[in-house]
RNA sequence: GGUCCCGUAGCUCAGCUGGAUAGAGCAGCUGCCUUCUAAGCAGCCGGUCGCAGGUUCGAAUCCUGCCGGGAUCACCA
């Protein structure tokens, strides 16, 4: 039985036999002890003493006595104020920790077994390389798929991948008009690097090209025409680019020309577009491996952009949407507050939403989920809404059991992010830097002698990335975050490294113990009967590690976890400098300090594993 | 304007299903490597928990109203 529940028990009889009165267990309240009383867990009685007609400091010291008497695992007591604070015996703890284990989640997770969930964690374009923004969305989709899984869903990771639409035609043309043929080879240039250097291109001529016609008659004619009262020229041609790019510019309208015949099938244009596209996922897998993101299947916006065509007509049929006068389809979502919503254009054409609701149903035929995720950014809150209140009145089974995980945007010191200025934190690029500060630092120590470069090259990566993904991890998904470079990058303090380091120290533990024939069966640690403040810190933090794990997955919450692994590597590493393992006089001691840690090093194994983090044995 | 999110130390963030004196890291200042890895440990400095009410034995946490910041309200995706 869980401690808290028999305890809560223990505390009811304990009423019932001096008070003569009935609680219910369940509602009394026990927390953790704070770290700076003595104990390991306090009864509050505060709420008792109205009911039991007593003060709450007497209350308390009467059932601290009788759990003192009746109740082996309760070793002393001490009161303060209202509070009830009760350390349990070394025989509990003791107890506890050979019967401890990192998986321990799925015993509490029984009603997950067998339910399927869709998370749905990457939606990049294929017109430019990933970005910062795409890594939150990687590392929180990833961790969040991992701790599910832990918490016994079966779980299938997907992204979406948006690969239509004018931003390619327009990597597409300047390729075209300005390349020469120059191949990722030949340019030496990672695919989506490529293909994102010809986007960037084809806006730097399109800018230029407005920037001429500016001074042209008609563009002067229409500035004298359409201004609005006080608009300089600077402030009215920056509003008119987009009418400028669909009505007037050459370069517009071949990338517009070039998307209508894609969307035509057009041989020519198709192969182009395959041959680009093939480009960009070569690199954007290289990335995704770097990272350790993986995906079980990839939808294609090419692929699922008509779909849903068919539910919405069905709906139709069935009076759940309605026929504008207009020809279009929309849905009347006034009652939940959600307004009207065009689903069919009047053309009959889809949108954004119908291929939502196609790609969904889609993922239902494929995966037959009980439960979807999609893990987007904050900006599209509205939509998810929407989104899911449709498919609840299309009757999708699933439909009661979908959710957004919406998460902050990532902010730079500059401010937000943003591609036509400049200010985005390419993926690659960031990778690059973190390791290059791993290689450095390691260097720095020169602790370099029994380790292989192989190995330290293996080392520096899981030190970098491990420093990168926690930094992200590490903040509540809902909130919007400041991304400082040089705090990403930071081996010291509330770090991935920090984390790992605990580990590294716990593997030398666990490589001298070996070494020296210890960790055998006729090991003991029997006789210890006194332990210490941080040990008991440090079971009490195990002891929460795997509730955290399922309550992690609940809320779809891998800061919780990310901060929990901290707390323990830091009460580990308090540890080390209190107490002597090796040197202890005590054998006993040394036994249970050595299977402590090897007990927190496999929580801190497993639990980092679970946020996407590997951890090497020597750092 | 409607809806939603955020406001805690100089900076970045925990804590929010109500509990004790509000915690970390970074930055600044002090100490600690002849003992299991100093990517570490210990200490100092630093807070009207945006403001004002309310509920409660008890409020950073719950409720209401303000103030400040942001997102979103397309037959774009």
């Amino acid at each position: 039985m869980d401690i808290v529940t028999l305890l809560q028990e223990a505390a009811a009889r304990a009423i019932r036999d001096k008070f003569d009165r009935e609680v219910e267990a369940a509602k009394l309240q026990i927390m953790q002890t704070r770290s700076d009383f003595e104990g390991d867990f306090t009864l509050v009685t505060f709420p008792l003493a109205g009911a039991l007609r007593m003060p709450p400091q007497r209350l308390a010291e009467e059932i601290g006595n009788q759990l003192q008497a009746e109740e082996a695992v309760v070793e002393k007591f001490n009161v303060v104020k209202g509070f009830l604070n009760l350390s349990l015996s070394a025989n509990f703890w003791k107890e506890f920790l050979m019967n401890f284990s990192p998986q321990g989640q799925k015993a509490g997770a029984e009603e997950n077994s067998g339910r399927k969930l869709v998370i749905e964690y990457c939606s990049p374009n294929t017109n430019k390389p990933l970005h910062l923004g795409h890594l939150r969305n990687m590392l929180l989709g990833a961790a969040c798929a991992n701790l599910h899984e832990a918490a016994g869903k079966k779980v299938y990771r997907v992204q979406v991948i948006n690969d239509r639409g004018i931003a390619i035609c327009k990597s597409m043309l300047a390729w075209q008009l300005f390349a020469q043929g120059a191949t990722p080879e030949s340019a030496a240039v990672k695919g989506d690097h490529f293909v994102g250097q010809w986007y960037v291109e084809f806006e730097k001529h399109f800018r230029g090209e407005y920037e001429a016609w500016q001074k042209s008659e008609e563009a002067q004619r229409l500035f004298a025409e359409r201004r609005k009262k006080e608009q300089g020229q600077q402030e009215f041609f920056k509003t008119f680019k987009n009418e400028y790019f669909n009505k007037y510019s050459q370069l517009g309208r071949q990338a517009r020309d070039m998307l209508i015949k894609w969307e035509e099938g057009d041989p020519e244009v198709r192969a182009l577009w395959a041959k680009m596209n093939a480009w960009v996922y070569e690199g954007f897998e290289q990335t995704f491996e770097k990272l350790g993101i993986t995906f079980d299947k990839n939808y294609y916006e090419s692929e699922t952009y008509r779909l849903g065509r068919e539910m919405v007509e069905k709906g139709l049929e069935h009076n759940l949407f309605y026929k504008a006068s207009d020809g279009s389809v929309q849905a009347d979502l006034e009652d939940v507050g959600l307004g009207k919503k065009v689903l069919l254009r009047s053309d009959g054409t889809t949108l954004y939403i119908t291929q939502d609701l196609g790609t969904a149903h889609l993922r239902y035929e494929d995966f037959g989920m009980d439960e979807m995720t999609y893990v987007v950014a904050d900006e599209q809150n509205r939509h998810f809404k929407v989104l899911f209140e449709l498919l609840k009145r299309l009757g999708e089974p699933y439909a009661d059991k979908l959710y957004h995980l919406s998460y902050g945007m990532v902010e730079l010191p500059e401010g937000k992010m943003k591609s036509r200025e400049g200010t985005v934190v390419d993926a690659d690029n960031l990778i690059e830097e973190v390791i290059s500060e791993a290689r450095k630092n390691a260097a720095e120590r020169g602790e370099t002698a029994d380790i292989s470069p192989e190995e330290r090259e293996d080392i520096n990566w899981k030190v970098g990335l491990a420093a990168l993904k926690f930094y992200l991890l590490k903040v509540s998904p809902a909130k919007w975050m400041m991304f400082d470079p040089r705090e990403s990058v930071d081996l010291q303090g509330q770090t991935g490294p920090y984390v790992q380091y605990a580990y590294v120290r716990i593997r030398g533990l666990q490589r001298r113990a070996e070494a020296e024939g210890l960790l055998k069966s006729d090991f003991s640690f029997d006789a210890y009967q006194k332990l210490e403040a941080v040990e008991r810190q440090l079971l009490l933090g195990l002891y929460k590690y795997p509730q955290l794990v399922l309550q992690a997955a609940r809320e779809y919450d891998p800061s919780l976890l990310a901060n929990h692994l901290y707390f323990l590597a830091k009460a580990f590493n308090k540890m080390w400098h209190e107490l002597p393992v090796f040197s202890a006089e005590d054998p006993a001691a040394r036994a249970f300090r050595l299977q402590l840690s090897s007990r927190l090093g496999q929580s801190l194994y497993e639990g980092m594993k679970l946020l996407g983090i590997a951890m090497p044995d020597k750092m």
